[in-house]
DNA sequence: CCGATTCGTCGAATCGGTTCGACCGAGGGA
DNA sequence: TCCCTCGGTCGAACCGATTCGACGAATCGG
């Protein structure tokens, strides 16, 4: 079953078969039926390694994803999703690599032997040592996220900075004077996650500009922890109207503890976030959020990254996005 | 930095480096010494298509994913975590493949062009395509999830028949005679998926066996869906006092249309399921279920596709689960 | 009508590893 | 002392593709 028995069958050199599927060189019509009905006959496919070797390039993409014991988001789940249908548009095969834990060797492998032709990597730190390793082997790479100094990348990315600012604005427009901002758990945070960060400098610049009164906290990717830290908020501020978050994980247990502590939504409070759309409609009501364009997003990340392994001496470009706001059934003005 | 640059740095031949490397033949120390000093400081890593291509394998599993388009489930999103993760501990890596849908070139790659040593499906049909032309190809593989005659293959798999009828029984114990069971999409039904035609026959044989009302009905993977489902089957079958799903995907929808109807949980109506913990517990109340132990499934099934690539002769195996139901907040007596 | 292209094909080299057979020297048993 | 074994190493073959140089035949321009 290789390009050798192919070519005896046929009746031609090995190389007459392989010009017959690449068509880098004229075959003839008559010959190269021949060797195509002989292919289709025993269902023949190029041995990948064989070709990767001599070719020196892999047709795959390494995509490197947060280790199985930190559960993916929706949004997470989302960028997977597209940078794999986006692969496979382009014919490329995806190998997926979780890092971090103790599943380095797994990330080594990938970078430094030679099984993608690029990477794309998700859930960047502000300071990441892959980058760094990624940066020092050459290899070709896209960030789904950005290092607190991207300018030596390729890169996109949500602009939570801008997103929460519009979020603080849209509040600030319908009579609130008292927000909070919950944030992504105080673990991501502490270890330089980005997300975490921007998000909390968008805050605090909105509320100073519109001359708010803010509080930030941080709160575990799950429902239970954004109860209990909406909870503990309602307590200790009771004075707050309104809820800003990009911790969609937690917008149930957000409803939940409002629900119970009897404030309606939207009548006596708000909650506007960041979501995937889906995860927003299917909350009870719909959360008013951006909504993160993660098949846009996942694209254009696959889109750069060919772009990288063309020409691995082009500029860097990035893509920072901001969408806007979707009103859905979360947001109202601010009782008086 | 090839193999056969650090030979002549150490001063040996290409064969005693890979030697050194393998141990597959004894090389002195000295030797072994100064050819590792080299690889450490070049950074050297073998080539992975050489070897593959010399060796025969890949070292690389294939996971069959369902396309993009739809939506992985929680409980998907779990067994491709576990298998990612069983994979990197047995320094396996992982290559992604969407099927159905438009992406087959995708399947096919992975099935026929050697680029990987097996293969784990995910979704599998009572009828499969896929499963067909991996049986015919040789290449080993195992099922999460199973045809409708497994014999020849290896597969682990939920075992929805028990399960469901853990419900139903769990249910007529607390006194219930009508309840409804929510089952996966119906066009997921229609198209032969095996856990919703199990689950169908797990109630009706349960529901016959203790002589109760049951009524069983298809609904989309969303919240809304879930709603929309619960509040028909709520005016056309008023008697209902509890109800059993699959689809983890629906149950805020089936909590929120049964609030909406003044049905208090459990204390009106009790609802019991299948589920990721992690999602059943992050419901409210937290959802009486049979814990889906995914981590466990995936990494079986790395095992077991482990173990037929060791042997591609030996007999099949299976892993058929059906975990106890995890007691929470769902499932009260039935009011007289 | 002849030299220069072009077409169609072949053989051989190559990619970077692994592995087999062979060789040399040292040590052990008879 | 001689022969055999074994440790340690080398050179060459091989895995299955692509690609380069070469070569005969057909075609073209002048």
């Amino acid at each position: 079953m290789n390009i050798g028995e192919i070519a005896k069958r046929a009746g031609v050199s090995r190389s007459t078969v392989s010009y017959a599927l690449t068509g880098r060189r004229p075959v003839s019509p008559e010959t190269k039926q021949r060797i195509l009905a002989v292919i289709d006959e025993l269902g023949y496919r190029p041995n990948a390694a064989a070709r990767a070797l001599k070719e020196g390039r892999t047709r795959t993409i390494g995509l490197v994803i947060p280790p199985a014991s930190t559960r993916l988001t929706d949004m997470q789940l989302g960028f997977v999703a597209s940078v794999v249908d986006a692969a496979a548009r382009a014919d490329l095969d995806v190998l997926l690599s979780p890092s971090g834990g103790e599943h380095d060797r797994s990330f080594e492998r990938v970078v430094t032997g030679q099984r993608v032709d690029g990477v794309i990597v998700m859930e960047i730190r502000l300071e990441d040592d892959r980058v760094a390793r990624l940066m020092a082997s050459g290899l070709p790479f896209v960030g789904i996220g950005r290092t607190r100094d991207p300018a030596g990348m390729s890169w996109v990315d949500l602009d939570y900075e801008t997103l929460i600012g519009r979020c603080v604005h849209h509040l600030a427009d319908l009579g609130h004077r008292d927000i909070a901002l919950v944030n992504r758990s105080a673990e991501l945070v502490a270890a330089g996650y980005g997300p975490g960060h921007r998000a909390r400098a968008g805050f605090d610049r909105a509320v100073a500009d519109r001359g708010l009164r803010g509080v930030a906290v941080c709160c575990a990717d799950d429902a239970q922890a954004g109860q209990a830290c909406t909870e503990r908020l309602l307590a200790e501020h009771p004075e707050l109207t309104a809820i800003a978050t990009v911790n969609e994980a937690a917008a149930a247990g957000v409803y939940h503890a409002l629900a119970r502590a009897g404030r309606e939504v939207p009548r006596d409070f708000s909650i506007v976030g960041v979501a995937a759309r889906h995860w927003a409609e299917n909350l009870h009501p719909p959360l008013t959020a951006a909504d993160v364009p993660a098949v846009e997003l996942g694209a254009h990340a696959v889109d750069l990254l060919l772009g990288r392994i063309a020409d691995p001496a082009a500029a860097h470009r990035h893509l920072l996005v901001a969408p806007p706001i979707s009103l859905r059934a979360t947001t109202g003005p601010a009782r008086s």
